[in-house]
RNA sequence: GGCGGCGUGGCGAAAUUGGCAGACGCGAGAGACUUAGGAUCUCUUGGCCACAAACCGUGGGGGUUCGAGUCCCUCCGCCGCCACCA
């Protein structure tokens, strides 16, 4: 009687599945398909546990599919780009491609040594040529039809990486990956065009019902759709400067403000600029303009992060110009302010200080003018007297013809206005920028253009890709493209003209590698095409997607534009790249995310050493459902580790007994009541580990449902001396001898499905104990076992009666009581009677057949 | 400030549509078997109480309902995202 041994049988199962290519798969019609993904990885270094749960999850859902007559698509590669591999080399010396690649060797052992049920053929790390080649591809075709663009543009810097970041990867004012306070520098930028597919991209999150509501929530926040108007202010004339009447006459300037309000332009009393605005630029370089533009100068220069977060003290100054408020006709004066974003809407506020509480604080401190013309139902609200602006709903005052009307048809009417008067639109205005994807490093995808003198740009045409990203040795860490500095990549001849030019040295950001590799992996060794479109019409959409909350943003949104560029080029006719995405908890250990700097990474291999691989994986996916974080425990671990002994010991004892030929289902025999209810407890527990499975995705409840039919299981062989449990650890359980065919028949029953069940959890230990039954040829092809409802329901229940909402009695009946006879019983029960002396009966309610409700007065 | 999520024993957590709160596990306690036990098996384990009954109990308060962890209002606390966004 062999003992629990994890370490050979996992070494033996992980052996078979690799020689009988047991996980690949091809393209079947016949068959349902179901693609399972978790976000591959950056090879780092090692994977820690918290990296590691996230493949569990979705190997015990891959393999639950496949139990269940699913074609599994279940890949994994590396999103191998990066600065990481960069870094290192500046600091070893080591070139990034020989630390990268020894990286995804040893992280590949790590996760063959899991029992990760990975179609390892079709792996893919994305810095070999054969996969950025088609990031190349796809650059062209993007370039082809506009929606990649090159423009000098204000980027954001960071300082410490050396390189550009886009918005999305700028925190709090500093660089995503090294917290360093991010500055900003003009540079010529490589560009994609997401802003096309803004509105696309939040319309159709509300399709989106397979993900968690947080991820479309920040989804949407990123999106930032704003609907407001677009007004014009004509500048006036110079020269009333002074004269304490600013001049009627307009120039030829226009001041194009944004806003959310048009219904309050009424009490737009004065214009407010960003320090960058081009008319600001101007009016300092003009004569007279010296003062304006050493204040211009100083508020540029306060630091960035300050301004964006508004910790800075709002400030600003009188231009000396006015603007003419096109609705009142009125000259308002212009003014600079340090909080106005140039970045966001036009760089330029129509400030109502009434209704905007900025504009209150502003009109307030410099003793500028207050006007009311929103009142709320029943408030009169007055200039004079307020001490906060009034920012809410109400109906229009002193507003000429809109006077009265409720301020959301004013908003209707007064953008309608705007537009009949040429002076304005109604506009959407959006958070989402452009995706700068031009880095200044070297562990990239070139980007596939190059410039000639005489021609300008020209792109590589795409039979001569891939760009090869050429190997350097030296790696300096200095402030510009690496790139630049080899002149047999840069010194090129112009695919136009033959003359000389030069090659594009920036790279692409990496989240472009993934943006689209889900489709890769539907056809990995495509040298054609970045992947077979009818590949992709097969496997495509991801059905289950999982990975962490940090890629919220950034990644998934990237990967939902990137699916409508293929899609608009034809190559696909899907939207959405992943049907459900499940985004998986972290992974704590003494309260702290896993992380090598903390010092508190639990390395698997450690663990498996000790407990085993199954042993870890059914811990992690006991412990809490998903998507919560979890606290590391070593004794949760030895927990599960003494649960997977106890099958064991079970299956193992009884193994003779039950895994002969000949033994009848238990349908066909005449049971007694024990055997009857271990029938029960099997079917009922196969109901709820499919239905926690699949659709649910209830890991942990799943589990726990297999460890009650465990425990069941042990009474019921306790009772009828099957076993003999309770002695010396090697003698622990001893078969005891079994008479009854009908016992037989419902153990064998009982474990063959608790070892089916848990073999998406457990794969190695389930094939091993299924083997140990008698069966060859491996537990997939076993399939998912099925219940009967009619047996799983049990034949009597028990029915609370609650007497004014607390339970009194409970009534044993057989199943199927009506709920008239449910009402007579909880009557005549001698428990009820006595808390009914008395008193009068006001209501009997029999809920479902489940229960009873008497109200009493 | 806006939006979203969450709050259940000593701990991790359960409780498909409103229907017996605390399944399952960890920890703890007791017993059995033992020279021994950190193995194994059995039992106990929300509070109050010697026990039972009764009562209390899902962050606080209120409401809807025969019935609320679940729905509504409100307050408190925690987490996340966005944010001088015009």
């Amino acid at each position: 009687m062999p003992d629990y041994k994890p370490q050979t049988i996992e070494k033996k199962w992980q052996d078979r599945w690799r020689d009988s290519r047991a996980f690949e798969v091809t393209e079947d019609p016949a068959k349902p398909k179901f693609y399972c993904l978790e976000m591959f990885a950056y090879p780092s270094g090692h994977a820690h546990v918290g990296h590691v749960r996230n493949y569990m999850i979705g190997d015990v859902v891959a393999r639950m599919k496949r139990m269940r007559g699913y074609n599994v698509l279940h890949p994994f590669g590396w999103d191998a780009f990066g600065l990481p591999a960069e870094n290192a080399a500046i600091k070893n010396g080591t070139h990034p491609e020989t630390w990268t690649l020894e990286n995804i060797a040893h992280m590949k052992g790590q996760l063959q040594r899991i029992g990760i049920s990975y179609a390892w053929e079709r792996e893919i790390a994305t810095c070999l040529p054969d996969y950025y080649h088609w990031n190349q591809w796809v650059f062209l075709k993007m370039l082809e039809r506009g929606l990649a663009y090159r423009r000098r543009s204000n980027v954001n810097w960071c300082p410490s990486c050396n390189t550009v970041l886009a918005n999305e990867q700028v925190i709090d004012g500093a660089c995503w990956r090294c917290g360093t306070t991010v500055t900003k520098r003009e540079l010529e930028q490589w560009f994609f065009r997401i802003t096309q597919y803004a509105d696309e991209l939040l319309e159709a999150s509300d399709s989106l019902t397979g993900w968690p509501e947080k991820v479309l929530t920040m989804q949407r926040n990123w999106i930032g759709r704003s609907e407001g108007a677009r007004v014009r202010f004509g500048v006036a004339r110079e020269g009333a400067q002074g004269s304490g009447l600013r001049g009627q006459e307009t120039t030829s300037d226009t001041i194009e403000v944004f806003t959310t309000r048009i219904d309050t332009i009424y009490g737009a009393n004065f214009i407010l600029l960003a320090p960058e605005h081009p008319l600001v630029e101007r009016w300092g370089g003009e004569a007279g303009g010296d003062e304006l533009r050493r204040n211009m100068q100083r508020f540029k220069g306060q630091d960035r992060t300050a301004r964006m977060t508004g910790e800075i003290e709002k400030e600003g100054f009188d231009t000396g110009r006015a603007a003419i408020n096109p609705f009142t006709g009125k000259p308002v004066p212009v003014w600079v302010a340090n909080f106005v974003l140039i970045e966001y809407g036009t760089g330029a506020v129509m400030a109502v200080p009434g209704h905007d509480q900025r504009d209150f604080e502003f009109a307030k401190k410099y003793g500028l003018p207050i006007t009311v013309v929103v009142q709320s139902e029943g408030e009169s609200l007055s200039a004079e007297t307020m001490t906060e602006a009034h920012p809410g709903a109400g109906q229009l005052v002193d507003s000429g013809e809109f006077t009265g009307l409720d301020w959301e048809e004013a908003n209707r009417r007064m953008t309608d206005a705007a537009k009949e008067r040429d002076i304005g639109e109604g506009t959407v205005q959006y958070r989402l920028k452009d995706w700068g994807i031009s880095r200044q490093r070297y562990w990239g995808t070139p980007i596939p253009v190059v410039y000639c003198e005489k021609c300008g740009m020209v792109p590589v045409p795409s039979d001569s890709l891939p760009v090869l990203l050429p190997r350097i040795s030296e790696f300096s860490g200095r402030g510009d493209s690496p790139l630049a500095q080899i002149p047999e990549f840069v010194n090129t001849t112009c695919p136009k003209c033959d003359g000389p030019a030069r090659r594009e040295t920036d790279t692409m950001d990496t989240f472009v590698d993934s943006s689209w590799y889900f489709f890769r992996f539907c056809d990995p060794k495509n040298s054609e095409l970045p992947f077979d479109p009818e590949k992709v019409g097969y496997w495509g959409p991801v059905d289950f997607y999982s990975g962490g909350v940090e890629h919220a943003i950034l990644h998934l949104i990237y990967s939902r534009f990137f699916c409508r560029v293929f899609r608009d080029l034809g190559m696909t006719n899907i939207s959405e790249p992943f049907t459900r995405l499940l985004k998986q908890g972290m992974v704590l250990n003494a309260g702290q995310v896993m992380s090598k700097s903390k010092g508190n990474v639990v390395d698997p291999d450690d663990m498996i050493q000790k407990y085993g691989a199954d042993a870890l994986r059914l811990y992690v996916m006991f412990v809490a459902p998903p998507e919560k974080e979890i606290e590391w425990t070593d004794a949760g671990l030895e927990g599960s580790w003494r649960f997977l002994a106890r099958v064991w010991r079970l299956v193992d004892q009884l193994a003779e007994t039950i895994g002969g030929e000949g033994i009848p289902s238990p349908a066909e025999l005449e049971l007694n009541e024990g055997e009857r209810a271990l029938r029960r407890k099997t079917h009922d527990t196969i109901r709820r580990v499919t239905t926690d499975l699949d659709p649910r995705v209830h890991l942990n409840t799943a589990v726990s449902a297999l460890m009650e039919l465990v425990n069941e299981l042990y009474a019921f062989c306790g009772r009828t001396e099957c076993l003999r449990v309770g002695q010396h650890a090697d003698e622990v359980a001893t078969a005891g001898s079994v008479e009854r065919a009908a016992t037989v028949a419902v153990l064998k029953e009982a474990v063959e499905a608790l070892v089916r069940m848990i073999s998406p959890f457990t794969p190695h230990m389930a094939e091993e104990l299924w083997e140990m039954l008698g069966h060859p040829g491996g537990i997939v092809a076993a399939g998912w076992p099925s219940f009967d409802e009619a047996v799983a329901k049990a034949d009597e229940i028990v029915v609370p009666v609650q007497i004014n909402g607390k339970v009194r009695a409970r009534l044993t009946v057989p199943a199927g009581t009506s709920e008239e006879q449910l009402r007579a019983f909880a009557l005549a029960d001698p428990q009820v009677a006595k808390h009914l002396e008395g008193k009068t009966v006001r209501k009997v309610v029999v809920a479902g057949g489940r229960l009873v409700s008497i109200v009493v007065e």
